[in-house]
DNA sequence: TTTTGAGTTGTTCGA
DNA sequence: GTCGAACAACTCAAA
């Protein structure tokens, strides 16, 4: 095998493994290869089988395979081919570097617990044969080892996190590799094997008119966010009804764009527009959020499965399966939550603000445990992101880090009232209430009978009766989280 | 070592 | 209608 490029008199190979850094631009194991003079195998490897490695959702499935394709359509119009491989990452790379003779292997870092086991080892046995191994960030404004507090340990609190990480600017992001990228390649699967679309039912029809995955897509999604909705980030982000976030999460989690591409557009656009700033730091403090995430999941690597703080080990969770069927189905009776569940059902996606309120529906007033929320997100979500998701849901309960307050329960109506004030966004998503008047369409079981008829709404037929009182439910969540309160901020 | 100020996103009640 | 306080205590991070 290593005799073909021998017998070519070629350099060997290096390969590049794309991860979650499905893109040219900004991609520093990529032009790294380029620049090493030997031909480039870009290789994607598609692993659902190595051990704590989360499997991908539905949604997720799909992004990929378009991501995929938009990435191998760039790279073929660079003159390099992308390699499909599947299996195992620790048995299908070796495997592929011996039939390709490679001298190297090239990749940005993951750093999910399972991803970065799994890649210790493999840069063990591939250097231990001889190879060399090079990894490189392209994720993270800061690596979560690079960030300490005074004493030395990792952050639990947000706002001293950013502070710290404002206080060091990140890396200048890179081009893409100019011009014709010098590429090998070897056998592979179709893209199409793999099967990652839905098909009996096609249930992605939602999914493509919401979104254009690829790192084109990510830049023009930047580039609308910068031109429409940057001034007035700060005002309009909670906005249910308005389009005012980035939406940009999707493209951030497959690396289609990175944060350092991120952050240098803001402040370009920042520097022409300097009335945007306070807008364009509050919109910068997000990216940090997603940072947080990162650093608390690195330093906390069960964070995804148990309680951040272990007094919630305690709390008294309910089993109630039909409630969890309801919430998803987007049937609690409360428009703003099913707004959101059937949002997130039909694009992949679902609002900032409305995550917030329906998390809190689930764990609040309902008392489920926030890992099937977790798991239905993991599930649904074309953005879904391990750290993400587990330091989102943790905030929520209560048990992660610098977390919401335990008295702290969204009231549905209240919520819905002040950011769908017009009921725009409930009338998109749940359809069968857009007769409704916006008076009542966050509350239809007080709206009078005429009304209610006028609308051509038949309560607990047309539209569920709320599954719970939320008075009733508010009141037995503060009983609960009095049973833990006071033991709750122990130390992990 | 001790102290100090602060800590994403809310709701309800009563003045 | 508006506003401030209460809702709890505890940990974090830095001085």
């Amino acid at each position: 095998m290593a005799r073909t490029a021998v017998e070519h008199g070629k350099a060997a190979p290096v390969i590049v493994w794309f991860r979650q850094d499905l893109r040219l631009g900004d991609n520093p194991a990529l032009a790294a290869a380029c620049a090493s003079g030997r031909p480039v195998v870009p290789l994607y490897v598609l692993d659902d089988d190595t051990p704590g490695v989360w499997r991908l959702g539905g949604a997720a499935h799909w992004w990929l395979h378009m991501s995929l394709a938009a990435l191998g359509a760039d790279l073929a119009h660079r003159g390099a081919l992308l390699v499909l491989r599947r299996g195992r990452a620790e048995e299908v790379i070796p495997a592929l570097a011996r039939e390709l003779g490679a001298s190297g292997l090239l990749w940005n870092r993951c750093y999910e617990p399972a991803a970065v086991a799994r890649d210790t080892r493999l840069k063990a046995t591939l250097t231990a044969s001889g190879l060399t191994v090079e990894s490189f960030n392209s994720a993270l404004l800061h690596e979560p080892w690079t960030l300490r507090t005074g004493a030395g340990g990792a952050f639990k609190v947000f706002t001293p996190f950013w502070k710290a990480a404002r206080a060091q600017p990140p890396a200048e992001p890179a081009g893409p590799p100019p011009g014709h990228i010098i590429a090998a390649t070897a056998p592979g699967d179709l893209l199409s094997d793999w099967a990652l679309l839905p098909t009996r039912p096609d249930w992605a029809g939602g999914l493509r008119e919401a979104w254009t995955p690829g790192e084109a897509g990510a830049r023009a999604r930047l580039d609308a966010f910068l031109d429409e909705n940057l001034v007035g980030y700060g005002a309009r982000r909670d906005r249910a009804d308005l389009s005012a976030t980035s939406r940009l999460s999707p493209h951030l989690h497959w690396g289609e764009i990175g944060p350092r591409q991120v952050w240098r557009a803001v402040e370009a656009f920042t520097a022409a527009h300097p009335e945007a700033r306070a807008d364009a730091d509050k919109f910068l403090s997000e990216v940090g959020w997603r940072e947080f995430s990162h650093h608390l999941l690195f330093h906390s690597p069960e964070l995804p499965e148990r309680n951040w703080r272990p007094a919630f080990d305690d709390f008294p969770w309910v089993n109630d399966p039909t409630a969890i069927n309801s919430w998803q189905r987007g049937r609690t009776g409360y428009p703003i939550v099913d707004a959101g569940m059937r949002e997130l059902w039909a694009t992949g996606f679902m609002h900032n603000r409305v995550r917030m309120i329906a998390a809190s529906f689930l764990i609040k007033d309902l008392l489920v445990h926030w890992r099937h929320g977790e798991d239905w997100f993991w599930d649904t979500l074309v953005d879904a992101d391990l750290a993400n998701n587990a330091a989102g849901w943790q905030w929520v309960a209560g048990s992660g880090a610098d977390a919401a307050p335990y008295f702290r329960v969204f009231n549905p109506v209240t919520q819905g009232e002040r950011f769908d004030p017009d009921g725009a966004y409930v009338r998109r998503w749940v359809p069968e209430l857009a007769r409704l008047p916006a008076a009542c369409i966050h509350a239809p079981w007080l709206a009078p009978p005429e009304v209610l008829a006028a609308a051509g709404v038949r309560l607990g037929l047309d539209y569920p009766a709320p599954i719970v009182d939320h008075a009733v439910a508010r009141n037995r969540a503060l009983a609960a989280y009095k049973t833990i309160a006071g033991t709750s901020n122990a130390k992990q």
